[in-house]
DNA sequence: CTAAGTGCAAAATGTTTGCATACTT
DNA sequence: AAGTATGCAAACATTTTGCACTTAG
């Protein structure tokens, strides 16, 4: 079982209203400025489990930094991202829309790709 | 200008040799034991100046340690690779074979992909 | 009451920097 | 000779661990 606690609702608060990618010190250092009392030992534990239960996922920052992104919870089979480059949001897009890609990929290439995490990068409508 | 010394080349011939992805530590410890002398500052230098010349490109591995990928000096506009998830090894695929994903992207989900560093997860035809 | 979660301080890990020395051209 | 590159040791930054304490159910 897992309880539910005053810290890990803050955190997946504030993770859903910073709405776009974000590092385990950035969340640590905006709880506190915001005056509220998490240890850093405890939003390193909290992301850790989000990203293991399929709610963050991970990327590599500049300089280095690993960095999280909220995934709003669906129930797809697939899933495919379009992420933005300037803002960062994420952005999902169907499966079925890139299975041309993929089954011609699967053919030419003898590739098997795996689309369940598949990340396609670029500019969103608002950043391009 | 820049010179050509001993660690640069060690470096590259071990990166090219060991055809799959690596971290820098990896490279630091196998040099080593290999009995060649050179410091692992020197390491993390010729390194990230193959990122910045874009012959490695930085990837996020399994707790949270930075990885690099060789990639095959190619005079594509477009670098689209598909990443075996077994063998770490990466493939180059031309771009025109995915252009009409991007296109599909571009129209429907008014997304610009950035096709010049784009990375499809799967398994290649020896590891499937 | 018990299992799960928290937070501190310390440790471990990975990466970068300053600087004197050595090597390339 | 001049400009680069190297390597050490120390500094840094980030993340993890051990452990006693607290909280949720």
């Amino acid at each position: 079982m897992t309880y539910n606690t005053r810290q890990k609702e803050l955190i997946r608060q504030l993770i859903i209203s910073i709405n776009r990618d974000f590092s385990a010190k950035e969340i640590f250092c905006k709880l506190t400025a915001a005056g509220e009392e998490v240890g850093q030992t405890t939003v390193y534990r909290i992301i850790d489990s989000m990203v293991e239960d399929g709610q963050l996922k991970k990327t590599l920052g500049e300089d280095n930094e690993v960095r999280y992104q909220y995934l709003e919870s669906c129930d797809h089979f697939g899933h495919c991202y379009l992420k933005c480059n300037n803002c960062g949001r994420l952005q999902h897009i169907d499966c079925e829309d890139i299975c041309d890609l993929t089954a011609h990929i699967e053919r030419q290439h003898k590739f098997k790709v795996d689309d369940t995490n598949m990340v396609i990068n670029g500019l969103c409508r608002s950043c391009a």
